[in-house]
DNA sequence: TCTGGGGTCCTAGGACCC
DNA sequence: TCTGGGGTCCTAGGACCC
C-alpha cells in the first residue's frame, strides 16, 4: 500500500501561516519576477483565479475581491516542507520525497495496522506540528494513490483522506476521475483520449494494452497498469543524482544590451558551478541558451543553444563561467532582438572523485577549491551572492521582480515573528 | 550501370511532472 | 509595462565518422 500525502495550495498556506489575517481572504502566489499565478487559495480558487494565468491579466479580479497577493518566497517554502517531511517520516518506516509539497508513504509493512485511521493521524498531526493542512490517499499503487488524494480533495474535503481499500471503491474513483485529471496525462494525451471515446480512468483500464502501448507509449502502458491496481512505478527511496542542472531567469525586461546579458550568463554559471559542489559533483558539458520573447507576435524571434567540451570534468565557478561566456559570444546576435531569458545548463554530471584529469591539463586545482569550499560556507550562511566573482558584478541589472515578498520567518533571525505574552 | 550501414553527437522540440 | 523555473524522458533529422 502507498499513501500519497500532499499540502494543500501549499505556498499560500505557508503565507498564511505568518499572517492569519489573510485567513479568510483570497490569497495567490506569483512566480518569479511576479509572472503567473503558481497558487492559490480555495477563495481565490473559488473566484475563478486560473493557475498560471499571467498576474497583469487577473489584476482587476485581484481589486475587486480584495486578494491578499505574494511573490514566491522560495526560503520559507523549502524550510516549511523540511518540518513536513520531518513529521511524515515519523509515521512510515520509508518514504520518497516526489516534491516541495509531496511524499509517498510506505505502507505496505502497516497493514496490520487500520490505515484509514492512520491517514486521518498523519494529517491531524501534521496540521498541529506546523500549521500546513495536507490531504492523504490511500491506494495499492502510486497513480492509484495520487488518484485517491485527489478525490479526498474533491469529494471528502471536511475529512482529507480517502482509503481506496476495496475494488468498489477504486472503480467509484476510476469512474469520477477525468482522463485529463490523472496523473501523467496531460493536455495532449487528454485530447487524444476524449477523440477516442475515453473520458472517465475507469474507461482508460478498460482500454487494450496495445492500443495505449502505440498512441502513449511505454509511459502511458505503466500508467494504464497502475490504475488497474499492477504497481509498475518504482520506490525513489533515495534522491537519484541529478543528470542535468539548469539556472535560467527571465529578465525583468527584455533587452539586447551585451553586458547586462553576460552579467546573467555569468551569474546562472556560477550558480551552477555551486549547485555542483554541493552535491561533490563535476560536469563534463555546458550549455548555454538564450531566447526573446515567443508571446511577442509582432518581434523578431531568435532562440539558440550551443553545448560546449570541458577539458577537464570541473565544477570551479572559474571555469564554468568561462566556458558559458564563450558559448554565449558564440551564439549571441547583436542586432534585431529583444532578449527575454538566458539560462546555462551543466550536463554530463559525474561523481567528484571520478574526474579523469585531462593528460595536457597541468592546471593545479587545490587552492581554487579551498577558496571555493569558503566562498560556499559564506554563502551559505549570509545569501547567495555575498562572496562572488569579478565577472557577476554587484549591480544586478537583470534583476527580478518581487513587489509583493513575505519575510524570512523560519530561516532568519531578524525576520523571525515577535509575539507579546 | 551500380550510390551502405552503423554509430555518435548536436540541436530542437514535444510530452509530462511539480 | 506585465506570460516561471527546474526537472525527466523520448524522438527526429542533420552532420560527421569509419
Amino acid at each position: 500500500m502507498y499513501a500519497l500525502v500532499d499540502c494543500n495550495n501549499f505556498y499560500a498556506s505557508c503565507e498564511r501561516l505568518f499572517q492569519p489575517k489573510f485567513n479568510h481572504q483570497p490569497v495567490v502566489v506569483l512566480s518569479n519576477n511576479d509572472g503567473c499565478v503558481i497558487a492559490r487559495s480555495d477563495e481565490a480558487k473559488a473566484l475563478g483565479i486560473v493557475m498560471g494565468t499571467p498576474a497583469y491579466m487577473s489584476q482587476e479580479l485581484f481589486n475587486k475581491h480584495n486578494v491578499a497577493v505574494f511573490s514566491s518566497n522560495y526560503t520559507l517554502y523549502g524550510d516549511m516542507s523540511n518540518r513536513v517531511m520531518k513529521t511524515l517520516a515519523t509515521f512510515v518506516p520509508r518514504l520518497e520525497l516526489y516534491s516541495i509539497d509531496e511524499a509517498f508513504l510506505d505502507m505496505s509493512e502497516l497493514t496490520f495496522k487500520d490505515l484509514f485511521k492512520l491517514g486521518f493521524e498523519i494529517r491531524t498531526v501534521v496540521t498541529r506540528n506546523t500549521g500546513i493542512p495536507v490531504s492523504v490517499g490511500i491506494a495499492p499503487t502510486k497513480a492509484l494513490a495520487k488518484m485517491a488524494n485527489r478525490y479526498a480533495k474533491k469529494k471528502y474535503k471536511p475529512i482529507g483522506v480517502f482509503y481506496a481499500a476495496s475494488q468498489t471503491l477504486i472503480d467509484e474513483m476510476l469512474e469520477f476521475t477525468d482522463v485529463g485529471d490523472i496523473w501523467g496525462v496531460g493536455h495532449q494525451y487528454a485530447l487524444l483520449l476524449k477523440k477516442n471515446g475515453i473520458h472517465t480512468a475507469k474507461e482508460f483500464t478498460n482500454m487494450n494494452a496495445d492500443w495505449i502501448r502505440t498512441n502513449m507509449s511505454v509511459t502511458g502502458l505503466r500508467l494504464w497498469n497502475e490504475l488497474r491496481g499492477v504497481p509498475a512505478i518504482e520506490w525513489e527511496f533515495e534522491p537519484k543524482p541529478k543528470q542535468n542542472i539548469c539556472t535560467s531567469r527571465s529578465f525583468g525586461k527584455l533587452t539586447n544590451n551585451y553586458s547586462i546579458i553576460k552579467e546573467a550568463v555569468s551569474n546562472y554559471a556560477a550558480s551552477c558551478a555551486e549547485k555542483l559542489r554541493k552535491q561533490s559533483s563535476v560536469c563534463k558539458r555546458i550549455n548555454v541558451f538564450i531566447s526573446t520573447n515567443p508571446h511577442k507576435i509582432n518581434h523578431k524571434q531568435y532562440k539558440h543553444s550551443i553545448t560546449i567540451h570541458c577539458a577537464t570534468a570541473t565544477n570551479l565557478t572559474s571555469e564554468i563561467i568561462s566556458y558559458a561566456l564563450k558559448g554565449l559570444d558564440i551564439i549571441f546576435q547583436p542586432n534585431g532582438y529583444l532578449f527575454m531569458k538566458v539560462g546555462v545548463m551543466v550536463l554530463d554530471i559525474v561523481p567528484e572523485a571520478e574526474v579523469q584529469i585531462n593528460m595536457f591539463d597541468k592546471k593545479d586545482r587545490t587552492k581554487d577549491k579551498k577558496a571555493l569550499n569558503a566562498m560556499d560556507k559564506i554563502n551559505r550562511a549570509y545569501g547567495t551572492g555575498t562572496v562572488r566573482m569579478a565577472v557577476q558584478r554587484f549591480d544586478k541589472r537583470f534583476h527580478l521582480r518581487a513587489d509583493h515578498l513575505s519575510k524570512k520567518y523560519t530561516t532568519r533571525l531578524s525576520e523571525v515573528v515577535n509575539i507579546k505574552i
